[in-house]
DNA sequence: GTTCCACTGGAAGACTAGGTTT
DNA sequence: AAACCTAGTCTTCCAGTGGAAC
């Protein structure tokens, strides 16, 4: 059933990207001035999730690396690395410069000092989920670099500024704007006809069941790759030749229920029992909700703690807060 | 309309873990 | 061994919000 398990993977970047070309087009040319030797612009790329973004500014910048030897280039997850401390030593890290610099007791300072000696090939960084930086001034810290460009991903171009400045403000508005729509159904098919067909063995899924799974996922291509790849696996389980639309209708509940479970496999105990309590009820206030927890934990945490997992829980999309002041209510 | 108060989230500082220096 | 760093986490303190009760 499967024979190229890697094109399955969230992270595989294609070698042909399918509808897509003026993104990449656009990209590649704010890219372009580095072939040169010469900075290139901060470039923001925007959209919803499961549009491409992360897909593409790889797929651009692998591109442009395997037409141009000088050419270095960084991933960040920012989402992982959200202190701006964190998000810088991940860039030396992999740059391999970090030989005698631990990650305690050396100032950020230190790292910003290293970054500037950076003498190889202009390096192009992917700060990917942008928004979720607690300390925006990773953003300075590399504009300020002139071996370094950057690519910006992130939702929107709201949320990124939500609570920056108004140096941050004009220089964001005034670099590259990239913005990925939604797919439609028949563009996510190609995806994952292209997809199916490297991965799977030919005859494996027909049309009409891709394109099933191009209408379960709304648009998202992250959401309609893992159907497939939860499909595929059921079908190698089972010995099946073929992914029917039997297995589909499994496939799809148990995709979005492993993409909530690795959510919440990052969750520390404490985070967990506020979880299991918030999802026990249809719907909980604040105050019944932090009793609850002193009464399931040994050694609570205060209150304005509970608040700050409860954001980032938010931000995780696992659970959800409604209202503002005294109607605030929790639910998953 | 005014007051009350449960709730939010920013700021500053204490504490902890893990590292270096003396 | 002791003194001293630093980043990250947690607590303390507090101003601000906006429904609810009056």
């Amino acid at each position: 059933m499967i024979e190229d398990a890697r094109v399955l993977r969230d992270e595989f970047v294609p070698r042909e990207v399918e509808h897509r070309d003026s993104e990449v087009n656009h990209l590649a040319s704010v890219l372009a001035p580095i072939t040169d030797g010469k900075p290139a612009s901060t470039a923001l790329l925007t959209g919803p999730t499961g549009t491409g973004k992360t897909c593409i500014a790889q797929f651009t910048v692998g591109r442009l690396r395997r037409a141009h030897l000088d050419v270095e280039y960084q991933y960040v997850n920012c989402w992982q690395n959200y202190s701006r401390f964190r998000a810088l030593y991940s860039i030396l890290e992999d740059l391999g410069r970090t030989i005698d610099i631990h990650r305690r007791s050396t100032p950020r300072d230190e790292l910003i000092e290293r970054l500037a000696e950076y003498d190889g090939p202009p390096c192009v960084v992917i700060l990917d989920e942008a928004d979720q930086l607690e300390d925006e001034g990773v953003l300075y810290d590399l504009h300020a670099l002139s071996g370094f460009s950057m690519l910006l991903i992130a939702n929107d171009e709201a949320t990124l500024l939500a609570d920056a400045d108004e140096r941050l403000t004009s220089r964001v508005r005034g670099c590259e704007h990239v913005r990925f729509d939604r797919y439609t159904v028949s563009e996510l098919t190609a995806i994952l006809k292209a997809r199916a067909w490297r991965g799977l063995e030919s005859g494996a899924i027909e049309r009409s069941e891709l394109r099933a799974i191009a209408d379960a996922a709304a648009g998202d291509a992250r959401v309609a790759i893992s159907i497939l790849r939860s499909a595929a696996r059921r079908a190698q389980r089972e010995n099946a030749e073929r992914i029917t639309a039997d297995l589909l209708e499994a496939a799809i509940p148990s995709a979005q229920k492993e993409v909530r479970r690795k959510a919440l496999d990052t969750l520390t105990p404490h985070q967990r029992a506020l979880y299991d309590i918030v999802a026990d009820r249809e719907a909980i206030e604040p105050g019944t909700l932090y009793d609850a927890y002193r009464e399931r934990v040994d050694d609570p945490k205060t209150n304005r703690t509970v608040r700050n997992y409860l954001r980032k829980m938010t931000q995780y999309d696992l659970i959800v807060s409604e209202g503002t002041s005294r109607d605030r209510l929790y639910r998953v």
